[in-house]
DNA sequence: TAGATTGTTAATCGATTAACAATC
DNA sequence: TAGATTGTTAATCGATTAACAATC
């Protein structure tokens, strides 16, 4: 058996913090910096940030700190951003269109190919160079231009039977913006999206305070 | 000094999952539900469940489970949905508009006011039924209705600046949609929420799988 | 009362932090 | 070599789970 180091999810989240923050150091012309400075920038401890980066190798210099070009490399290979990645979205509502609108894909290596609507009142229409195709064009799209990721924004009720034919079309990814668990092979994953999470959050603390 | 328990975040996290399934108990006529059921249908382990709602209080019925609308108006106090809360949207753009038009505002008690923007070919128009005004009207905005929570939708290198203007205003909630940490008093409480985060890490996950 | 299921305790698991040996 | 900072270990903290006493 080989050892199998299991990553934190918490490591993972940080991850696209210190991408950024690389980035603006980048641009900054700043080619050198310590995990104190990284770590401050980021809003983490600078144990943390090393212990974070340690799951992936050693990509420091012991008494200099980090080349900043370097580590965000490294840091685009873990995040599988050096690579190209297609997605869909099916759903072309008010949050699919406005996610396919959205400038941190294309940022971050991703190209939205289509959207796609069961509405034929949808259908035909353009989400500025994005075309609005019918649900059922689907998996022979996502054959034809090689696409990887699907992104479901359609209501709870049908995320499960979009969710079936994304796995029928061989999709390996899923980010489901449907507040519903859906089910699916497990050499599929899925990343769960809920805003009313987050909402509900900041409406509990609210209310807490304002007793 | 008062004994503060503190309640995990995770266990937040959690309660709106709780509400929807609830929801569709309720809907579903169903008046008794046991933890085995609730948090199997919620996707958590049962002691996780009981021990989630045991923060808060006492809710359930031993040898029998829990009411589902009882259960139901506990979960809606701690969330703060029994309230009202009004807000107002900085920054028109793309997911601004979405926002606005998002109806799980609505469902959750909560009303979009307003939408500020400082471009002027954005002013005067009607998302919906929602305003969009100049954003210095912002503070006297909030001050006649009676406003509570602000959301940021504004580009990263704006988002401190629409922070100030929302803490003067008297806001005490900022959900912030910018990739960057904002600086605010004590008294203000500010969630966030990244979307590139779910990205990246899916597409870490998927380049794992893909190697 | 007997059966069922909650609420809670204690054990386990996992993540964060502090400290320091390794090393540039 | 001396100074600085990484990478890693061990201690701490927090969250989850299993088990069961309390009680409907």
């Amino acid at each position: 058996m080989t050892d199998v180091v299991v990553i934190p999810r918490a490591t993972i989240s940080r991850l696209p913090v210190y991408f950024r923050v690389l980035m603006e150091l980048s641009h900054m012309e700043v080619s050198l910096v310590s995990s104190d400075e990284l770590a401050a920038r980021s809003g983490v401890s600078s144990s943390q940030l090393r212990k974070d980066l340690s799951y992936f190798g050693e990509f420091g210099i012991r008494g200099a700190g980090y080349d900043v070009g370097f580590l965000l490399q490294k840091i685009r290979e873990i995040l599988g951003i050096h690579r190209e990645w297609r997605l869909v979205i099916a759903g072309a509502g008010k949050l699919g269109t406005a996610l396919a609108r959205y400038s941190g894909f294309a940022q971050h290596g991703l190209e939205v190919a289509a959207l796609f609507d069961i509405d034929p009142g949808k259908q035909g229409k353009m989400t500025g160079k994005i075309p609005v195709l019918p649900m059922e064009d689907l998996t022979g799209f996502v054959q034809e231009h090689d696409i990887q990721i699907g992104v479901i924004t359609v209501p709870a009720q049908a995320a499960q039977g979009v969710a079936d034919l994304m796995v029928r079309a061989g999709l390996k990814g899923i980010w489901n913006f449907a507040p519903v668990r859906i089910e699916v092979p497990d050499d599929v994953i899925v990343q769960y999206e809920d805003l009313v999470v987050g909402l509900l959050t900041l409406s509990h603390h609210l209310s807490r305070r304002m007793r």
